[in-house]
DNA sequence: CGACTGATTATTGTCAACAGTTGACAATAA
DNA sequence: TTATTGTCAACTGTTGACAATAATCAGTCG
């Protein structure tokens, strides 16, 4: 049997009809294609899904506990939005974060971690030769979550997941990163020589300054934004 | 209108079903009254609170995303456990969480929020004296929710009451604090002290070490626990 | 005596229908 | 003309019923 199917089986058979519902509103969500603020409708969702509402309502009920959706009584469930003031007050929290997860890397790292990370890192330079602005993005997100997942914490791995995926919606704003592509990149590289030489002080200092500058071109964005 | 009649309204107008039932499973759990581990049972939850079994599903779904349950295809929803190693990956988080808490509290403290912080550690004094282990865990806990609040940062807020719930099932397998109340109590009334000073640096720090210390003395429980 | 097989029962998963609420628009009156 | 009330359609909130699955137990066979 091929891989695909099988894993597809088993997806269907350990999770239900609204943990799969769930994952792919979300989706819908991170991919832009239900814009910022708008009602999900869940008659609509229901036959687009080919199933009834109860499941929907389920997998809103779970996103909206996930911070991605809101909801007023009789009126709907609206894709979350997020003011500068709330993009602040998460990064005041990824910054610490940050600081941990580079230290634990350098902790934890071993030659075939260093060489995915490289290799991750080679790809982001590439994208940025080709301007290629969606590349550099999705591999970003990617940087970031190997190096969450080497922390090996599987608590912080999801305290940090929630907490950027509000930044997330953020991005879809068109408010994050002020265009500063290969000067985050050589911070990136910076934080994996820092590992690599297993100095975890370092590691975390660095992490946690790439947090605060990511957040300075936050508003750097947001603030050419609003005089437009 | 009474003031009781007019909140009562507010609450049922606001929220709706699922979010009472909610909170209402969460109560169920946190005291204990689900004991860890059980499965669940739909119905029953459902003629007791008197609804149908959607709005039970869909509180439940909520209580999974925000990993106080865990759910089985086919099999039910289960009052999640918690292992020690995972106690330790939350602490992992907590202490830095709480390092950050004790920075901004300081920043930002007030007459008014001191006298308040000072009561409540006034009554644990108290509690201690009663060796009244409840009334003392659930000042403890109050007075952690106002250091937290009065960061004054409502996404820390969320990050550490969602990290520090997993640590009361913990406690409801009665693995928590080694028994250190007088010591528990000494650490708080330091960390005041600096808010007190708005010594900033000193009081993160001195609430990161209660959280490690907390953490020892958990150890120490599990430990004990164990040998017997 | 224990392991296996099949029926039985309890429980979850899903659905379709009904009730209640909201927002928009038309009708009415000041 | 404007404000208010009445009406309606769309949608959410909730329910009860039915289907599917897993656990339980009785009976049979080795």
């Amino acid at each position: 049997m091929p891989q695909a199917a099988q894993t597809a089986l088993q997806l269907v058979q350990s999770n239900s009809l609204p943990a799969l519902v769930q994952v792919e509103i979300e989706q819908l969500i991170l991919r832009g294609e239900l814009a910022i603020g708008q009602r999900i409708n869940e008659s609509e969702l229901a036959v687009r899904f080919g199933t009834s509402r109860g499941p929907i309502r389920e997998a809103l009920r779970a996103l909206e506990e996930s911070r991605l959706v809101r909801s007023e009584k009789n009126r709907g469930v609206f894709v979350r939005e997020i003011s500068v003031a709330e993009a602040d007050e998460i990064y005041d929290v990824r910054e610490v974060l940050d600081q941990l997860i580079g230290q634990r890397v350098a902790e934890r790292v071993t030659p075939e971690r260093l060489r995915s990370l490289d290799a991750v890192l080679t790809e982001m330079d590439q994208a940025t030769d080709r301007q290629d602005v969606k590349s550099y993005h999705s591999l970003n997100l990617k940087f970031h979550d190997m190096l969450v997942d080497f922390a090996g914490n599987a608590r912080l791995t999801e305290s940090y997941r929630l907490l950027t995926r509000g930044l997330l919606l953020f991005r879809l704003r068109g408010l994050q990163d002020g265009g500063g592509f290969a000067v985050s990149n050589t911070e990136h590289r910076a934080v994996v020589r820092a590992v690599a030489q297993r100095d975890t002080v370092r590691a975390g200092q660095l992490l946690r300054q790439h947090a605060a500058k990511s957040r300075a071109r936050m508003h750097k964005a947001a603030a050419r934004r609003s005089q437009e």
